[in-house]
DNA sequence: CATCGATGTTGAG
DNA sequence: TCAACCTCGATGG
């Protein structure tokens, strides 16, 4: 799934592209149908994301809840604002924040939404244009939000619900902190969070309750870019240690927003980032590296699986 | 074209 | 602890 800054991202899509007109929303799938009756026509007013979840809330008060779990994605189209994609991912329609091109041979009638699509999940990228609008749902489409002028198609979450707002809140009480909702204050919490468990650290990143939104490649990272051993338990992890991975993850997320990819390697600069973005096997430190040597000193990176979940580590260099 | 694995969570046992 | 959820890119034939 997408770690937390595709979902900051997907909020963010919304945010600019479907706050304001009434919106038609329609389960094309069939097991939202009940849901999305109790949001149909109505106006969105908010959309926010605090870790791996987004919420969207409507003008009558309720709220969509959204977890793309392993496999979901929400797939834009029309006329929809993209953010910089990598060069392999824009295809060279990208300038600046808008995508320019699309429509100039386009027999649309002047004031038809634009073609573009885009697919957000755990990786971004444009797809083909739109030949029809409002565009057929392709497969299965749990929830399809449809404005005049744009369209998101929800296909394979683990959660999608209607909530008041007091189940949004309950929700998001059982989260721990997330940088970009919590901000600095958020620091307090998460080594209280931490320092309170006799559980690995490697375990505790990836507790949604600890912090929100670190997924298995960010824990990895972070664990390295931290030199620390993966199975130190939380309660023995120095307190000022505690206070650099959060600030670290804060970093890391905030670069993730901004660039749409996990670039998690400080410091490249020209052909050496370009290859970072262009391929995920040339953009960690340990994740997803098992056996290839640290680039740091050269020991093949370790891999064991820790609560269910594959673990990438230098047994080396994290102590 | 078939198979595998994955950036995640939930609920059953 | 494990299967289920349900999608798709990577990999191998």
């Amino acid at each position: 799934m997408p770690e937390g800054h595709s979902v900051h991202r997907i909020a963010r899509q919304f945010a600019r592209s479907f706050v304001g007109p009434p919106v038609q929303v329609s389960s094309p799938q069939g097991r939202f149908a009940q849901g999305a009756a109790r949001l149909d026509g109505h106006a969105i007013v908010e959309s926010r994301a605090v870790g791996k979840q987004m919420f969207l809330e409507f003008d009558h008060h309720l709220w969509l809840r959204v977890h793309l779990g392993m496999y979901g994605a929400w797939d834009f189209a029309g006329d929809i604002v993209v953010d910089a994609l990598s060069p392999a991912e824009r295809g060279g329609r990208v300038t600046g924040d808008r995508v320019v091109g699309a429509n100039e041979d386009s027999p649309w009638s002047i004031g038809a939404p634009r073609r573009t699509r885009l697919r957000m999940a755990e990786s971004e990228k444009l797809q083909p244009e739109l030949q029809e609008w409002p565009p057929a749902p392709v497969g299965a489409v749990r929830v399809r939000l449809l404005t005049p002028v744009a369209v998101a198609d929800l296909r394979g979450p683990t959660a999608c619900e209607v909530q008041t707002a007091e189940e949004v809140d309950a929700t998001i009480a059982k989260l721990g902190p997330d940088p970009l909702v919590d901000g600095p204050a958020g620091e307090d919490v998460f080594v209280e969070n931490v320092r309170k468990r006799n559980v690995a650290i490697g375990q505790l990143l990836m507790d949604q309750e600890v912090v929100a939104g670190i997924g298995n490649v960010y824990r990895a990272e972070l664990l390295f870019r931290a030199r620390l051993d993966p199975y130190r338990p939380g309660k023995d992890v120095p307190v000022e240690l505690l206070r650099e991975l959060w600030r670290d993850w804060s970093y890391l997320l905030g670069v993730g927003v901004e660039t749409g990819q996990m670039l998690t390697m400080d410091g490249l600069t020209g052909e050496d980032l370009d290859r970072a973005k262009a391929s995920r096997d040339d953009r960690h430190w340990v994740y997803h590296r098992t056996g290839e040597p640290c680039r740091v000193c050269g020991t093949p990176i370790a891999m064991a699986e820790m609560a269910g979940r594959n673990l990438y580590w230098c047994p080396k260099d994290q102590t």
